[in-house]
DNA sequence: AAGCTTAAAATTGTCGACAATCGGAAAGGC
DNA sequence: GCCTTTCCGATTGTCGACAATTTTAAGCTT
């Protein structure tokens, strides 16, 4: 059974731990191209070829063609017949759109979390608030912004209706290709401010106030948002 | 160029008129499973083969694999690796979430379209609301429940909110396997006359009415398919 | 020089064969 | 007689080569 050929990826420890196939190829193609959005080294337009994915990546022609199909089910890409695959461009009204489903499923998951919060759950949301804070002070802007996703993830988690955690997941995972937020440290502290609000009146068991804070907070993102796509249409 | 393999799928006129490939070719395995769902030829558990699917229906494997993996992602079969794909077989608490994810999209989209709904919107409705009380009348209850779905569907599309309309039609699609509503006709009953007075309450523009009336019959129909799943929870 | 036609390069889409894996059935041991 | 182990059939997963399509670029005509 020692061989000439010896089952390369398990053998050599040269070769990298992951695999080029299988389900968890698709993931981590899903996973870089995410990455790659979130950290603008992908803009809208830009064309995803599946030879360059699977040549300087990490999985093989199938793994990516699979892990474009269900970004563009996601809709991150854009996927057009024998042209491949591109970033998504949003239009205003889509963004408007997003926004909206985002105020109406988390504000509907505030209101459920202010009666059924344990204090477990009170930890989790504190602690990424205090996190949240601390990367804002450092100035750690990209950092801040993660830390602001996962705590709007982690109110749906909490509240514990996996199908709406699954869509907000699915627009928040988005919200890089709506806008770099130029303005990002305030609106970063912004975003800390509204946060800590909530998790306040979550604790005071005052759901409507919780969801109308994170509304005002989502449509104020929502203006910034709109002002760059049509300040800069191109 | 006359030849004797003369690129069959163009030119024998006893061929199909679909192609066993292409993007068109996934839409189509994804369409014939969710319909088979929803006449309940499958059920929940059921193992859907790719070779089966395949040779008997009208793509080939790798149409059939990419169709299924969005099943998988919408959440209409599971997909475990090495294994295929099963049909999915939803607890009550996942029933629960799915109800309740619809009773907060479909009301947000019906107070929204309270307000700015048209002529055309108004005979959309009215147009499958007649049509679904006709096929009740008549006892035609599959096509009474396809236009129950229907006009929970124009609901949301009239609203304009693509991303929740997304949601809410996938959150529909898997609606056949939460319960046979074995009380079919009196279900279909309390659908007809909740619809009716839901159309009612939008020309008045009362959206708090028409959501409260949405948010009943969903609560109704969630209360039947819980029954149903702890009565026979084999 | 501008515009159209045609060829070639790059990219996606498709197919068949093979490898890896799982479930169950048969054989063997206690 | 029952449990464990081994093998086999069935099914999924993977890979490379080829076909179809689109885009790019050059060449030719006007």
């Amino acid at each position: 059974m020692d061989q000439i050929v010896p089952r390369t990826a398990d053998v050599l420890p040269s070769a990298p731990e992951w695999r080029k196939s299988g389900p968890e190829a698709e993931e981590r193609v899903v996973r870089l191209i995410t990455e790659a959005i979130q950290q603008n080294r992908l803009q809208p337009g830009d064309r995803l070829v599946e030879r360059e994915l699977s040549d300087g990546a990490v999985a093989n022609r199938q793994a990516v063609r699979q892990g474009l199909a269900r970004l563009a089910q996601a809709g991150l890409v854009v996927l057009t017949p024998n042209r491949g695959a591109t970033v998504v461009q949003y239009s205003p009204e889509t963004i408007r759109q997003i926004m909206q489903a985002r105020i109406v499923n988390e504000g509907a998951a505030l209101r459920d979390l202010a009666e059924t919060m344990d204090d477990a759950g009170r930890d989790r949301l504190v602690d990424i608030l205090r996190r949240e804070a601390a990367a804002y002070d450092d100035g750690r802007v990209t950092e801040a912004r993660h830390l602001s996703r996962a705590f709007h993830a982690t109110v749906m988690e909490l509240a514990g209706n996996e199908m709406m955690t699954r869509f907000v997941n699915e627009l928040i995972a988005c919200q890089p290709l709506l806008g770099n937020s130029r303005t990002g440290k305030q609106s970063s502290f912004s975003g800390v401010i509204a946060h800590t609000r909530t998790v306040a009146a979550l604790l005071r068991k005052d759901g409507a106030e919780a969801e109308a804070i994170n509304t005002q907070l989502l449509l104020a993102l929502e203006r910034e948002f709109l002002r760059e796509a049509t300040a800069e249409p191109g």
